[in-house]
DNA sequence: GCCGTTTTCGGCCCGACTGTTTTCAGTCG
């Protein structure tokens, strides 16, 4: 049974106890299991098993024996007692309401043991003919809610990618600020962490217009903004509402004293405040949304930003990526947290297309975007004949482009040693206008020759070897077309990994961010058998296509492999999506030193796979 | 059920909003 599975289930049991109304500090207790087993990087199982390690089980923050023995269970039989004992009480199917909006587990414990309610069908039904509303607490307007939300939940339980949430959030702001005295807005929530999908959208906002006296006028505007759909509540600093997407939207009005507060508060993620209010009891203190303060005075040890928040509770500044409650305040105590890699880390973008296949742009103008953006080396790697409905090259094609593509390399060259081109003229530029850490370009900007090449049924490359062996690098991919089971697909990757051409595993996952089914390829042995091979894996920062999650990140730092973070441009703007990537190798708590692509073009050359 | 440089027992996070209420329980983030 693997990691997640694992959490699932215990995660289960945890929302069981609920209904049951167990003990909620047990329940925090199944909670907190569920989520530290999802973060485990090697599976669980094999630390139970004859030869396994109970020791390492244990070590784990959040198991205990009790725990531990759980998992035994659960790995072993794919049940546990507890679980059992709660199932011959109430049905699974019980778990799916708590997913509606304003059904926890009290009002589904009621509508069982009152109507008999099991699943949302019959709620539905119960809802329609009237028979909720005899029930303490539910009138007219409750259940007009519940069968708004049984609808919003059926159309789609949603989530949206981190990219559109970032442009809904840019919309929503700009009309905020019209509003005279606004000054900042931010982002909050799983937005502002990094989370590669989001459930909703929070924004902060401060500025003059926000001070509690005044604010009335502030919340009017928001609440009256045109592109609101539906307004679902609005409080004294809070206004949340639907956009027709269907994405929710919590504004919030806060002072400027306690923006640090809030913005630590909303950020959350919320075991990773739990732990931190936690810490500040232990130190006489409580921490809110408005400030930390001391707890035999009520004063106001530190309210206005994050940074005094932390410090005040002996931490060093955590980076919102890594607050997910998963040893980052423990290792901000003890000041070990690691650097965590920056878009100025990335010296070298290792997968792009032009004109020659399916990109936008030539040559000339993917390398002048890439030195406009600070870069010192980029490979050109259009796709390969399979994929006919890219325009792929065949061979003939794959060498004469290589050829244009060093040609390209060698006029920038010359024209840097003429202190002429765009290298100097973005220098030039930058000195004008006083940018900090603005040095002289010492080395000429290189254009690699590559190829994104398919991996057929066998393990080889569309491409004969002759003509991979004419490139400077290739990116091996798999893409769709062949049918295959997520297993073949797996066995053609370790086969294609033998091939000693291949230097990069181009999207490794084939995964899909929302896809609701992960595509599931065997990742952790295609990244071992990368490690094995020296082939450096990427991470793939255009956030429509694929990558690799946080964790699989983890998993490819613990197996050794070599990890580059590409961006799959297929137009110079989309340079700029290596943003969406890096944030993933941030939460991943990843530094520079754990990439290739970090390196000068020398040092990278000689980290690649060695050729034939 | 977990956890411990104050503890192996007695703790375990905070506040706002909603609906149906005359003081609050439940849900949410």
């Amino acid at each position: 049974m693997d990691n997640i599975t694992l959490a699932r289930l215990l995660d289960e049991t945890a929302a069981l106890l609920e209904i049951d109304a167990a003990d909620p500090f047990r329940i925090r207790s199944y909670r907190r299991a569920a989520e530290t087993v999802e973060q485990q990087t090697t599976p669980l199982e094999t630390l139970i098993g004859p030869d396994g390690d109970v020791k390492q089980l244990l070590a784990i923050p959040g198991i205990g024996k009790g725990m531990a023995a759980n998992i035994r269970d659960l790995a072993a039989t794919g049940t546990m007692p507890l679980r059992e004992e709660l199932l011959t009480k109430y049905r699974a199917s019980m778990l799916e309401l708590l997913r509606l909006p304003g059904m926890g587990p009290k009002t589904v414990a009621l509508l069982y043991s009152a109507l008999q309610i099991e699943n949302i069908d019959q709620l539905e039904e119960a809802a329609k003919r009237g028979d909720l509303l005899p029930l303490p607490r539910m009138g007219q307007k409750f259940t007009d809610k519940l069968l708004k939300g049984i609808e919003d939940y059926r159309r789609n339980a949603s989530r949206f990618r981190i990219d559109d949430a970032r442009q809904h959030a840019e919309r929503v702001s700009e009309l905020i600020r019209q509003f005279p005295g606004i000054e900042t807005i931010t982002p909050a929530g799983s937005l502002r962490r990094g989370k590669e999908s989001v459930g909703d959208l929070d924004l902060l906002v401060t500025g003059p217009a926000c001070e509690p006296d005044v604010v009335a006028a502030a919340v009017e505007h928001v609440a009256t903004l045109p592109l609101i759909d539906k307004l679902l509540a609005r409080g004294q600093n809070k206004v949340s509402f639907n956009l027709r997407n269907g994405l929710q939207v919590d504004v919030r009005l806060l002072p400027r004293a306690s923006y640090g507060a809030a913005l630590q508060y909303f950020t959350g993620s919320k075991h990773h405040n739990v732990t931190l209010r936690q810490r500040a009891i232990k130190r006489g203190y409580t921490l809110s949304e408005y400030a930390l303060m001391r707890l035999e005075d009520n004063k106001i040890i530190a309210a206005a930003s994050e940074e005094e928040i932390y410090n005040a509770l002996e931490l060093d500044y955590i980076a919102p990526e890594l607050r997910e409650n998963c040893g980052e305040i423990e290792a901000a105590a003890r000041h070990e947290l690691p650097k965590l890699i920056t878009r100025s880390d990335i010296r070298g973008d290792l997968h792009m297309h032009t004109t020659e296949s399916d990109g936008s742009n030539s040559i000339r103008e993917m390398a002048e975007a890439a030195i406009e953006r600070g870069l010192e080396y980029i490979a050109i790697t259009d796709h390969s004949k399979l994929l006919t409905m890219t325009g792929g090259m065949d061979d003939k094609r794959a060498i004469a482009h290589a050829a244009r593509i060093r040609a390209e390399s060698n006029r920038l060259a010359e024209e840097f040693a003429a202190k002429r081109g765009p290298q100097w003229a973005r220098y030039e530029r930058r000195l004008k206008a006083g940018e900090p850490n603005t040095h002289e370009p010492t080395v000429p900007f290189r254009i690699l020759a590559g190829c994104e090449c398919d991996i057929l049924l066998d393990g080889a490359m569309d491409l004969e070897n002759d003509t991979l062996a004419q490139l400077d690098v290739i990116v091996a991919s798999v893409h769709s077309g062949f049918n295959q089971t997520p297993e073949e697909v797996t066995e053609r990757v370790l086969r294609a990994c033998e091939n000693p051409f291949v230097q990069i595993l181009g999207h490794p996952t084939g995964r899909k961010v929302l896809k609701r089914e992960p595509y599931k390829v065997d990742v952790p042995k295609m990244l071992a058998a990368a490690a094995k091979y020296g082939i450096a894996v990427e991470h793939n920062s255009n956030p429509a296509r694929s990558d690799l999650s946080d964790l699989q990140l983890r998993q490819a730092k613990e197996l050794g492999c070599k990890i580059i973070v590409n961006t799959d441009a297929h137009a110079i703007e989309e340079l700029d999506q290596i943003d969406n990537g890096i944030v993933q190798l941030r939460r991943a708590w990843l530094s520079a030193a754990d990439l290739i692509n970090t390196q000068p073009i020398d040092a990278f050359l000689a980290a690649l796979r060695p050729r034939p």
